[in-house]
DNA sequence: GCGAGATGTTAGTCATCATTAACGAAACCG
DNA sequence: CGGTTTCGTTAATGATGACTAACATCTCGC
């Protein structure tokens, strides 16, 4: 059996190990503020090697940003095919994106701030993604309130993702077992509270 | 009345229409994708006039988040020495903060972004006068509930904070009237959530 | 009117950096 | 084994960009 070990060595790892590195250092110091040099640096090869691996590093960040939005916008998918009424996918959405706050802050800090460094042809595919994972979220605010209309909904959830957002700011403060279930309680306040109307 | 002119043609104009020029584009491309020569183009100026004004890009920088900071900071003593209780103090600092939110999306952005691009003398002092921001917040939510940790409570405010900020990816989505609301109501329920144990 | 300071300008200079070139070595394929 | 692919390496190369120098101009105090 051949192809028990790895094909070709290590097929793949290296990609994610870059792609994990510069997202560290892209959410440190931006996008122009880490070189070429400085990715290589981080998973122990050297300056030109990347190009090995990625186009450029546009590409790089590109590809990053690019799986960030499917994997939100994939997650948001199964939650909301599988459960039941509107307030149990409500929870499940915002658990879901708890989790990859809490998980994954870098990529949290580099999806909202480096789409403004992406070429042209991927930032539209992001954006797409961006907004329909937006949509996944106001659609089940909608069931859950339907007279709301639907600029204020995703006001709202923007609002939200802030909120849940914001955990890159707060790292230290709590330990992630106490942060979690307060994150969850403010977020699902928050939402109650731009759904009753006034 | 010789005085009644401006005192050297515009003292002090030139300077404040350049910080404001620069956070827009710091807030737009990061302190790394702008050049001096983009900012002094944006104030019909160009390319190294700017050191006419500032020593340097860092020092331009580190004054914008300084006047951030600061300026937020004395908005929040204000409010907390002057008003009642405690519930109307909160409403008074969630008010001045969406004010700030509202009215200047790209100081910001650019104050929560661009902090590790200040060199170190300023960078302290802009970290001391944040945290003692944070502290406001953190003394009056502790009045409104005393038996509540502190480092939830500070948890908290950077949720709101958080909360609040979102308004430059909500652009658009709804107009400042309508917005202004949603987001108090929506960040007095997240504190008051954030404030009930469980 | 005139020297000074404030405010600009354009033409270097010197680093840094993304990207390419030219070249090596290990692993796999036959 | 021999050759090809994969994954690295260390030099260029060419742009760009922060900052400095040398040189106007304009206003003001006198």
């Amino acid at each position: 059996m051949t192809t028990a070990r790895t094909p070709t060595r290590n097929r793949g790892n290296r990609r994610t190990e870059i792609l994990d590195a510069a997202a560290r250092l892209f959410a440190a110091r931006g996008f122009h503020g880490v070189s070429i040099e400085d990715i290589g640096g981080a998973v122990g090869i050297s300056g030109p090697a990347l190009y090995r691996h990625f186009s450029g590093k546009e590409a790089l960040l590109a590809e990053m940003l690019l799986g960030i939005s499917s994997r939100l916008r994939e997650s948001a998918i199964a939650v909301v095919t599988s459960s039941g009424g509107p307030g149990e996918t409500l929870d499940a959405l915002l658990n879901t994106q708890i989790t990859f706050a809490l998980e994954q802050p870098a990529l949290i800090t580099v999806h909202d701030r480096e789409l403004g460094n992406v070429p042209e042809p991927a930032r539209r595919q992001i954006r797409r993604l961006q907004r329909l994972y937006v949509e996944e979220w106001v659609t089940v605010l909608a069931e859950l309130h339907p007279s709301c209309p639907a600029a204020r909904l995703r006001a709202a959830t923007h609002a939200v993702f802030g909120l849940l957002n914001s955990t890159p700011h707060s790292a230290g403060e709590l330990p992630p077992e106490a942060m979690r279930p307060l994150l969850h309680a403010m977020a699902r306040a928050a939402v109650d509270a731009a759904v009753s109307a006034r």
